[in-house]
RNA sequence: ACGGGCAUGGUGCAACGGUAGCAUACGGGUCUCCAAAACCUUUGAUCUAGGUUCGAAUCCUAGUGCCCGUG
């Protein structure tokens, strides 16, 4: 038995697509287990957007502790290597408190970045990455292809050629460390101080996909365009490449009227929900549940035993 | 009512009488540091009934439905 076996901590995640209904979750086992809530999302932990990535309400926000929500500025440069480093500081910290601790968030990526880890890789510096983006921008993928070849053939072996992000990070890291990006890879899960209950919401997918639905009207009736303007003259950054901002952002620029770009949005959030549900049903463990069984979860936490430490 | 036009995957389009194809949506999938990003992919269709022909989405007849013009 090792330690994170032994270990009474407990992270309960929840997970599941966007429009499920995680946030309210979240704040009902909180309560429950008299704890707080820590974010696992890619765009709630940029200060700057707020409707749109459906943030928690004041009101919920004030009924629980919430951490690395608007946590960060869109001008900022952040990962998923910065947030992995965050969320294990505020984790650590909450459970010096706290047997059990609620990660709660729709980026499968931040989420496996606590639960399992990233192999430890070298920082690249910006500069390396814009300059194989240039030469992605220039010539297409070929070059990072023949990079490729010559500094990591196995890597290359497996990843999607035709997807030059995975080239451009693995052209990156090889030759600013000088080793293959793949010799990095241990493929070995890091080990906790804490064990890990991984719970994803569900629904039938056309309840899902009226919930969403209606909430991007709900989000365009409580003032989403106005924040969108605010935000036009970042839009290039890539915290602004996130759904129903770029459809926003065609509203201002007149391509779309509004009207036509909601059933747009819609469609893009219900295809994001799609992406997260296979991330979910494909990456790490779960237990699917529906998200009107906070009791049956409740009994999980419960049963993972973790309010009777173990004897050691 | 008359004249004309059109009818092909969920949607929008293509196919000299000779292998029904493209885009998109839907569904499925990939993912080790920009992940609400980036990328991959299966299935699925000739309005109906006859006729001509070795062979019909294509030509002919009728029916049905839709569009335009006239009234």
């Amino acid at each position: 038995m090792d330690a994170k076996d032994r270990s009474n901590k407990l992270l309960v995640v929840i997970g599941g697509p966007t429009g499920i209904g995680k946030t309210e979750v979240a704040i009902a086992l909180a309560q429950h287990f008299q704890t707080e809530i820590v974010c696992a999302d890619s765009r709630q932990v940029y200060k700057e957007l707020n409707i749109g990535v459906g943030k928690p309400d004041q009101q919920q926000l004030a009924s629980v502790p919430h951490h690395l929500i608007s946590h960060t500025s869109i001008h900022n440069p952040y990962s998923a290597g910065h947030y992995t480093t965050d969320a294990l500081t505020i984790i650590y910290t909450l459970f010096a408190k706290h047997d059990i601790v609620i990660l709660t968030g729709g980026t499968g990526l931040y989420i496996q970045s606590v639960v399992s880890g990233f192999d430890p890789m070298p920082d690249v510096p910006e500069e390396v990455t814009r300059h194989w983006t240039d030469v992605w921008a220039a010539g297409g993928t070929q070059p990072l292809i023949d990079a490729l070849t010559e500094m990591d053939p196995d890597y290359l072996a497996q990843v999607d050629q035709s997807n030059h992000s995975r080239l451009i990070r693995a052209v990156a890291v090889s030759a600013h460390s000088g080793k293959p990006f793949s010799s990095f890879h241990m493929s070995r899960e890091a080990t906790r101080p804490f064990r890990t209950l991984c719970i994803a919401l569900d629904l039938p997918r056309k309840d899902l996909y009226n919930r969403i639905d209606r909430r991007v009207i709900k989000m365009i009736d409580q003032g989403w365009l106005t924040e969108a303007q605010d935000l036009y003259p970042h839009r290039h950054l890539k915290a602004l490449q996130t759904v129903g901002y770029k459809e926003l952002f065609q509203v201002i620029d007149n391509e779309v009227t509004l009207d036509q770009s909601i059933p747009m949005i819609q469609q893009s959030t219900r295809r994001y929900a799609k992406r997260q549900l296979t991330w979910f049903r494909n990456q790490g463990q779960w237990n699917w549940v529906y998200p009107d069984s906070v009791d049956e979860m409740i009994r999980m936490i419960k049963d993972n035993g973790v309010i009777a430490p173990l004897q050691v």
